[in-house]
DNA sequence: GGCTGGCACTCGCACGGACGGAGTGCCAGG
DNA sequence: CCTGGCACTCCGTCCGTGCGAGTGCCAGCC
């Protein structure tokens, strides 16, 4: 039906002019701003009906309107193309990760990048450590009793924990130590590995296997703990750009959630690379970020994701701009670490 | 002469009152809440001088005054004494920074315990890279010519670099680089690393010298620069708390200041353990900062400093309270730190 | 000489009413 | 089903007023 689609052509107008401006938008301005080929007073009657439809509202009687989440989100769903990058921002993405010299560099520069391309705020997530597979594994000495044992991922991760002994140790053991620990676990994803310290353990060597016995389940326990990974945060100074306008009474808690990293790492763990996702609002069940919005998106090789990135902002945010960026950011991020 | 006395006792009223209360605070309700024997006529008389010198100011005419960036500055040098903590805040310390796992668990944790304990921004300093000595130096292959350095530091700190190696590295070229570099740089400090190269260099054995040079150059020049010291930042939610009275314009600047590392990293270089540095406003050559005080200092052993923290808030802070926190839990990450 | 009470004065701020403008809903006509 | 016209609502702004807090100054007192 004709009508139903120039209501839709309306909505999205009024999405478009509002991210834009900042401003409730009424149907004078509208008229004069889009090619929609009606009157105002006809555009009045299709934002009656948009907003009887719970898309769009008016914060008080005679201003104009602003979108709801739900009308967000059917612009999201329906309305917005995918708007393409520029070359320039196709180029300094380029710019911006090449020559980074490790891991932490590079999850470093992807969040400054994003954040300056979205003018947002940027969240990188650290590829999962339950997903990583163990490249190498070093053992330490660091008094008689105290080992350090660093694990270093096929993602480019290096975690270290410091495990005591009961009793002293040797040179020697410690080497057998790493040797040990090097061919029991080297290649298993670590949420695999508690399954290979019974056969580790038997295999040791008697005089060993106190040892192993402790180093393994330090290992494993705080290891596939959800709580180690991590985030890397930043552009939060974006988030006084709206002054105030965005964010109904103080942005505190948002900036509260962006520290209690266990809220963005739960939403982190529900995305996969092949599709971005959008949550605006009220579909967040966190109530901080009620008035916020997410789009986020997971990188890595096409086989396997390893972590999420993206952005947080006002639900009033250039959703194609951003899903966008968001996207290209995680396909470059993909490529730069599956080649290490 | 016992009028300047009463004169500081009645900026130091005047600064405890302005800080409780963010009110300007006037003669009348100075001359109720402390004792200071005199009428308000004379307090007047005071504080007229007190502005004269610089020490306050009023807002407008006929409101309270308020302390200058000066007047906060003759506060902490010699009106405050050092407010001792409580036995509950002793105890928080010890509660929260026990059972951290390791380096960067700790300073997580730090950072979070600190900006609790004071409500203001907590800025914590990864120990100083040039000031480390290395522990271990570890060698993994990644590809037949990529090598990945892992460094591990007696503070600690863990970095890995990627080196890409002009030819094929065969296993047992990898096992003979890991020795030679430990040998080589075993106990040494990153700031004299790079003096150890041209030795190492010499006592390689040919075949391998093409190779040390490329690892050992680009740890030296990697590890020594000082973009390469962190910062863990956190509790920046606490910059909303004095909505936007505290800080003139928004806060924007100071949050950018703050992603900044660059120059938050400069001021810490100036720490020491022994002493706490406060700078106040107008005193941060920093424009960003000049309407925010830092309380910093460094933290370590007795005989050697690791790196700095502290806390970013407004000039209107609790001085002693801060400087107290501050320092407390500097002792107890420098203990910490020492005896792993 | 320094402290005190009194007094006039200055301002900032909160309150309240008037005004203008933007935007709407509705209706009659094309 | 669209359009132009019209009355209505309500927000934001401006202005004038009153009030209260706080000051500076002065004359008198210890």
């Amino acid at each position: 039906m004709a009508h139903d689609e120039r209501r839709l052509e309306v909505l999205r107008a009024i999405v478009q002019d509002f991210v834009s401006t900042n401003d409730p938008v009424g149907s004078k301005a509208l008229a004069e701003r889009h090619d929609l080929g009606v009157s105002p007073a006809t555009i009045r009657n299709d934002m009656a009906v948009l907003e009887e439809q719970g898309y769009i509202t008016q914060p008080h009687t005679s201003a104009g309107r602003v979108p709801t989440d739900k009308g967000y989100r059917l612009f999201v769903d329906r309305l917005s193309a995918v708007k393409p990058l520029s070359g320039a921002e196709r180029r300094a993405i380029e710019r911006f990760l090449d020559g980074a010299v490790d891991l932490h560099d590079v999850l470093g520069r992807t969040v400054r990048l994003l954040a300056q391309l979205t003018r947002q705020v940027a969240v990188v997530q650290y590829p999962t450590l339950s997903r990583s597979a163990v490249r190498h594994l070093e053992v330490v000495q660091v008094t008689a009793s105290r080992l350090l044992v660093v694990l270093i991922t096929d993602t480019g991760r290096v975690e270290q924990r410091v495990v005591d002994s009961a009793v002293e140790v040797d040179a020697g053991a410690v080497a057998d130590l790493r040797t040990l620990l090097n061919q029991a676990f080297a290649g298993v994803t670590l949420a695999d590995a508690g399954d290979k310290v019974p056969d580790l353990l038997e295999t040791a060597p008697p005089h060993l296997r106190g040892l192993v016995a402790t180093v393994s389940t330090t290992l494993v326990e705080t290891l596939v703990e959800p709580s180690e990974d991590r985030l890397v945060i930043g552009g939060t100074a974006n988030l006084t750009r709206g002054s105030a306008l965005d964010f109904p009474g103080t942005m505190r808690p948002i900036l509260e959630a962006l520290e209690e990293q266990v809220v963005v790492l739960r939403l982190m763990s529900e995305v996969d690379a092949s599709t971005v996702l959008v949550r605006i609002g009220e579909e967040n069940d966190h109530e901080a970020l009620t008035s916020a919005s997410l789009v986020t998106v997971g990188y890595g090789s096409a086989d396997r994701s390893l972590g999420g990135l993206g952005i947080v902002g006002p639900t009033r945010m250039d959703y194609p701009g951003n899903m966008a960026a968001v996207r290209a950011v995680a396909r470059y991020v993909g490529h730069l670490l599956a080649e290490s």
